[in-house]
DNA sequence: TCTTGACCTTCCAGTTACTGGAGAGATTAG
DNA sequence: CTAATCTCTCCAGTAACTGGAAGGTCAAGA
């Protein structure tokens, strides 16, 4: 498999997928004799786990980390929990950010007439 | 006022104060003979206009229009409020973003035992 | 007067996780 | 054979700062 096709089985842009080797996330593929890089059904799951591990808001650091434990058959799944865990209080923390952002900015838009005239509650609050 | 007292007034980083003067977010502040940046309440005001609008997650584009307006004696609501509305979409759009990824996420971290045996829903999952 | 410490300056580099693009070689279809 | 499509490497840019080095300035105390 050369990358592009490699790329469209793992839902990632090519640039994503060379650039994941770049940084040695996953291991640098193979290359062909005209220096293309190649990949097998292997490397593909484990581009597809550290998509899906990204699409939780998991940070490349770590996708190493649960790619090494993924790999790892001696892995305990109190490690993976204690990684699953903490971002799930980021998220919890960011949706209370978000609430109390929410609700202010919302209150001041409804207090907002939004016509011709200057006079405006939203300005006020920020100045 | 210094640099230094006048980021203390308005409760950012010196830093950031003089990134903002860089970036042409605020107007260059004058200088003493020595080189010194020196604020006076107006500036200071600006900053925590500022400080306020980064703090609802206005990027700094945004910033700079908000600014505008701020400055503007012939603002109209509108575009104050239209600015506003598109942040509380954005937040909005992220709100729902990060309640599917916590219901997901919770349901999995729930389900993993987290004890020293390495089978562990969470890895499935993104495996 | 000298010195010490707290300020201040500029400039450069690093952060996160990619993304875009230039310039050049390889491969494939027609 | 040629044109289109891949692929390669390398460099630079994104957002919004932040850290640090090297060096100038200022006020207070011995």
């Amino acid at each position: 498999m050369n990358i592009s096709a490699a790329s469209k089985a793992a839902a990632l842009p090519v640039k994503t997928v060379r650039y994941y080797a770049d940084i040695g996330l996953v291991q640098a593929p193979s290359r062909s004799d005209a220096g293309y890089r190649t990949y097998d059904d292997a490397s593909v799951r484990k581009l597809v786990f550290i998509r899906r591990s990204r699409e939780f808001g998991f940070t490349i650091e770590e996708c190493r980390e649960l790619l090494g434990l993924y790999q790892d058959q001696d892995r305990t799944s109190s490690e993976v929990k204690r990684i699953a865990s903490k971002r799930l209080e980021e998220i919890e923390e960011k949706q209370r950010e978000l609430q109390s952002l929410h609700d202010e900015l919302a209150h001041l838009v409804t207090s907002c007439r939004g016509d011709q005239r200057p006079d405006c509650p939203i300005i006020d609050y920020l100045g």
